[in-house]
DNA sequence: GGTAGGTTTGGAAACGATTCCAATCGCGAT
DNA sequence: ATCGCGATTGGAATCGTTTCCAAACCTACC
């Protein structure tokens, strides 16, 4: 047995407690906790005795007890709807950096942008009970009447539900970043521009697709309700929808995909269909992610502050008690980070050759 | 204010405990906590009567005060290098669906592969007497060493700690993988493959280079050691390394890259040098990651089961408890995905021009 | 009608922390 | 010598569960 020391050294003897630190210490439970928390005044030679006692037996508080008499556990829920998606898991990250600061940890659940499922995960969370919820909201609202039931903080992020106005929200200005873009793609000289709708982790897509309607209109070019599709969910709906659309009008130049499934759908539709990017069509994706720059060419996208999302969101939490009624949703900017995929339409003046790109 | 409910209904009322439930069904709270439970025996009538109490209170028992008198917390920890990178998310999710299916919850920390950060991850987890952890390791054996003082079981993935051969470990067989990469480069008629190490969260790099080594010297091709670089970590690094391997050897006929940071690397690399891919150089890279499909040509990667390897990984912490001893470590293929980014070297028979690919 | 045996039931003791409150201890001032 | 006051200290209550154990109750059989 000698020698055999690992992680499973001591596989079975209790953890010790504050009663046992009391005891090697000689001195009551109360002056452990006093010495342990920092508070209230203990004499220096106590002290010393109370921290030797207490490293001597590795003693590292129970949460369970503490949060069960602070009433609070230190430890956050956090729904997302796919934490494979680079959106959710870049938000993620930005959460996990500002709990790290508040002291706080993070319990991760996926919901899969199933609203039952949403409202199972709120119902444990609750039972939890986590100190708040941040979500990536997918569902109606009855799912979250349970965090209301034991007066849980909730901040929603990405996208809001339209029945619950008075939870508050980081959002990032998702119509804005698409009236950039159309308007660059409308600036190029494209008349029609093609909208791609789809899943998309972060936002409402019916947000996106009514800022292109908008901002097309605006712009004095044609809306073509043959040009605007949707797919439902998942990579095959997108890629399906994606080739509906340049089967059915091979004259698309420019096309916005609404996030990165349908943006990845595109693109490889358009290799699919022997379309040179950008010389026989242009194309946008919302939300930038490492492929992008990757591409060939390079894609031009609607990069938002996932990251950033995130850790306002946190924030958010931490100060929501302070607040009461309603606040106001803070609003992130969308950026247009214009690369290789994007040119005037064939026939224009300064179309570039096929070997021309960004970078 | 009539109108205006939202989640925050009701922030104050505290929620409702065992006893309010009790004494609303006029009945004990060792009869409540039967009746919930499902265990021990209650006559129908009382049953329904406490049910009703339940309902009525909006009653949701407290995680805390039960894993106080249980001893376990339903929760487990997960540590994990970094969110964001796809390898750690996919097994995420893996360990997510298990999780489920266990009933147990997730907190989720990251360490940035920083030893010092780790340990102070598996403290928290301690205090916080998680079930078990899963890791990512990144660190030295002492980080580990909390874990033991609570007897908490561990299970690493990916990688494992020479230190710490006890721990119970999912992996996959990046021998195998890699091997199979270079035979099949070498089966093209690479003479002279590169090895690109980089940043790679999930496996120690040595390994992957060791492995190269190894396959090169056994199928009799040459091992250059000029053309075995390593990345520190970082894109910037690993850009860097592939940038200096292209500048001194224009000769570089094909690239193992050791992982997606340094996969990424050298496509940019031979993009920005207007070397085709495969006609100029031929690039196979570690790990599967979504872009890799997108490139053009499409990447021919070693894909590795990241799902799976979570699924499992929560598998092996379910059952550890029955197991006594050192458990042999669990270990998943990798597999090598033909796509389109490798031809034989320029000049041999079967060399494609420069517009086919695959798919 | 009494009792053995089974089913329901509730009180109380953990579980591991924090914290109020009263008690003890010095020690200088009256 | 006694009082008062501030600094230390420990006992005990509390947080919300589960579960042991004994009491109460019911039924059926002798």
């Amino acid at each position: 047995m000698a020698g055999d020391e690992g992680v499973e050294m001591a596989p079975d003897r209790r953890a010790a407690t504050i009663k046992d630190v009391a005891a090697a210490a000689g001195v009551g439970v109360a002056t452990v906790s006093r010495v342990l928390s920092g508070t209230g005044s203990v004499s220096p030679a106590t002290r010393e005795r109370v921290q030797a006692a207490a490293r001597e037996l590795d003693y590292r508080p129970s949460a369970l007890g503490r949060g069960l008499k602070l009433r609070r556990t230190g430890s956050l829920g956090l729904v997302l709807p796919d934490v494979t998606d680079p959106f959710c898991a870049e938000f993620t990250a930005g959460v996990l950096d500002c709990a790290r600061t508040l002291g706080e940890h993070v319990i991760v659940d996926v919901s899969h942008d199933d609203p039952a499922r949403e409202a199972e995960i709120v119902e444990r969370f609750a039972g939890q009970r986590v100190d708040g919820i941040i979500a990536v909201p997918s569902g109606d609202a009855a799912g979250w009447r349970a965090a209301s039931a034991v007066g849980l903080p909730v901040v929603f992020a990405g996208r809001v539900l339209d029945d619950l106005p008075a939870v508050p929200a980081v959002l990032c200005d998702d119509r804005a970043g698409v009236r950039a873009a159309v308007d660059y793609l409308v600036g190029l000289g494209h008349r029609r521009p093609a909208f791609l709708g789809g899943p998309a982790p972060g936002t409402a897509v019916e947000v996106r697709e009514r800022a292109f309607r908008d901002t097309v209109a605006e712009l004095g070019a044609v809306l073509d309700e043959d040009l605007v599709v949707r797919a439902r969910s998942g990579r095959d709906s997108a890629y399906a929808a994606a080739a509906g659309l340049f089967q059915r009008r091979p004259d698309v130049t420019a096309v916005l995909a609404a996030g990165h499934v349908p943006g990845e759908a595109a693109v490889l539709v358009a290799r699919e269909f022997d379309l040179r990017v950008p010389a026989d069509v242009s194309i946008v994706m919302v939300d930038d992610v490492p492929w992008a720059e990757l591409c060939d060419p390079p894609l031009t996208v609607v990069s938002r502050p996932a990251r950033e999302l995130g850790y306002r969101a946190c924030e958010v939490l931490r100060r929501r008690p302070a607040t009461v009624g309603r606040t106001p949703p803070v609003v992130l900017p969308a950026e247009l980070v214009v690369r290789g995929s994007c040119s005037p339409p064939t026939g224009m003046p300064g179309a570039p050759p096929r070997s021309s790109r960004a970078r």
